[in-house]
DNA sequence: GCAATATTTCCTGATT
DNA sequence: CAATCAGGAAATATTG
């Protein structure tokens, strides 16, 4: 009878005590219901956690190896509840142990302690200091993310170097909902991220560097529409919600490229341009050395266009200078960075998020997929940008698009400058399959 | 390391 | 005349 007593109290103390609201985990994941029910369920989908209620037990979200002994005996109390066990089989008086003691024990151990209920956890026991390191990984991997674009950001002044409107830290420009998924991830569950438009698309992949952020979009910063049932889009430099510097009458080129390379900070001014930081799928802030160019004599000599001074630059793309050994990210980078989005789906993205359009690109047939650019060059920077690559332009950019034309991705729209159209092998940009994204 | 793929870059010429 | 479009050619980057 002494179980059931130290049972009982188990459940009077520590659900009174340790789940009480003033449990900074609670206080993190409460918000969580302001956000919609689909992060609350992402968040908290983990099978260990005691999800009837809203509580969030003591030794939840904590390894196993590091439970005290209370959160040890709490956790045996509510596999006792859980798995409906008759607690008084169970020799609670060897219960006294903290979470290494716990872990440390083999199955036939708790199976002597527990009776039927050691094997259940055991297994238990097992899933979860097994899936903790996914979960870790998951995180780091967000994490980087977030900390990528708002470093992208944060790093790139726009041409001016003024005006730095919202330039996204967390809380201003991206929804709200989005820095609250990641609090939310930390201090609970693991959860892959949002199921994505798809895969390669600029939605998820990667911070993309189109979120309308700016000041002159009065709506986009408050996170409107697409928050909550979408991934989050990307974040769109302030720069290129206004008039673009270089889309003035003549420019281009050198003007474009200039700007850029005036959103490089400069080195040592510490905003997290040290290479070490920079890692392939990463920061896309590393606006890496392709930007050498801009500042090299090399790049000085042939980075505006028509400038060949010393004999013609060799033709195709130049190979990537300094490239630093990625071993800095040892550990944390095993995995290749997703593969990156093609061009066509980084056009479809901004197409299909109005939000984010800021007179970019423009539908002129929605239903036939006929789009034109409306600031060619505008998008092209930020195709640059987010290929890290500074001196994308325009004749690049439709270089490219045109190479679709065969693969049947785009289609030909003949007698329309800057007009194209999606072809048969494209998906994802009709209305349909947009709206079902959304689900 | 290699091949395939996807650009990227440059260029010439035509068209708008 | 400038901006685009069309493509060829050659090169790199990324992936499998």
């Amino acid at each position: 009878m002494a179980a059931t007593c130290e049972i009982s109290n188990v459940f009077s103390n520590y659900f009174s005590t340790m789940y009480s609201p003033e449990d900074p985990t609670l206080a993190s994941v409460a918000p969580a219901t302001t956000f919609g029910a689909d992060d609350l369920v992402v968040s908290l989908s983990n099978p260990q956690m005691p999800l009837e209620g809203t509580e969030k037990a003591s030794w939840s979200g904590e390894q196993p190896q590091f439970w005290s002994k209370a959160q040890v005996l709490d956790w045996i109390s509510y596999q006792v509840e859980r798995n409906k066990v008759d607690a008084s089989a169970i020799d609670f008086s060897r219960c006294d142990m903290d979470g290494a003691t716990l872990c440390s024990c083999a199955p036939e151990e708790l199976r002597l302690v527990f009776g039927p209920l050691g094997d259940q956890l055991y297994s238990q026991l097992w899933d979860m200091t097994s899936s903790f390191p996914d979960e870790l990984s998951w995180i780091i991997d967000l994490l980087e993310k977030d900390s990528a674009s708002f470093q992208e950001t944060l790093g790139d002044p726009g041409p001016t170097g003024e005006s730095t409107p919202s330039l996204c830290p967390l809380s201003q420009t991206r929804p709200g909902w989005e820095g609250h998924r990641v609090t939310t991830a930390l201090v609970t569950s693991p959860e892959p991220p949002l199921p994505l438009l798809d895969q390669g698309s600029a939605f998820g992949q990667e911070s993309s560097p189109y979120h309308a952020g700016g000041s002159s979009s009065s709506t986009v910063g408050e996170g409107p529409v697409l928050g909550c049932s979408r991934p989050p889009p990307l974040s769109l430099s302030p720069w290129l919600s206004g008039p673009t510097p270089w889309e003035g009458p003549e420019l281009a080129g050198a003007s474009a490229e200039s700007c850029v390379a005036h959103s490089t900070p400069p080195p040592g001014t510490g905003s997290s341009q040290s290479p070490r930081c920079s890692d392939s799928g990463g920061s896309d802030l590393d606006l890496d050395p392709g930007d050498n160019r801009l500042l090299c004599s090399e790049g000085c000599a042939d980075h505006k266009k028509g400038e060949p001074k010393h004999g013609k630059r060799k033709r195709g793309r130049p190979r990537k200078l300094g490239r630093e050994p990625r071993d800095c990210l040892e550990g944390r980078k095993s995995k290749h960075a997703p593969r990156g989005t093609h061009l066509w789906e980084f056009i479809r993205d901004i197409l299909i998020q109005p939000e984010l359009n800021e007179g970019l690109l423009k539908w002129e047939d929605r239903r036939e997929g006929v789009f034109k650019f409306l600031r060619s060059e505008a998008v092209a920077q930020l195709w640059g940008q987010k290929k890290k690559n500074s001196s994308m332009t325009y004749e690049k950019l439709s270089r490219a698009m045109r190479y679709y034309y065969k693969r049947d991705i785009l289609e030909r729209v003949d007698g329309r400058r800057l007009v194209y159209k999606f072809g048969k092998n494209s998906s994802g940009w009709k209305e349909e399959e947009v709206v079902g994204s959304q689900d």
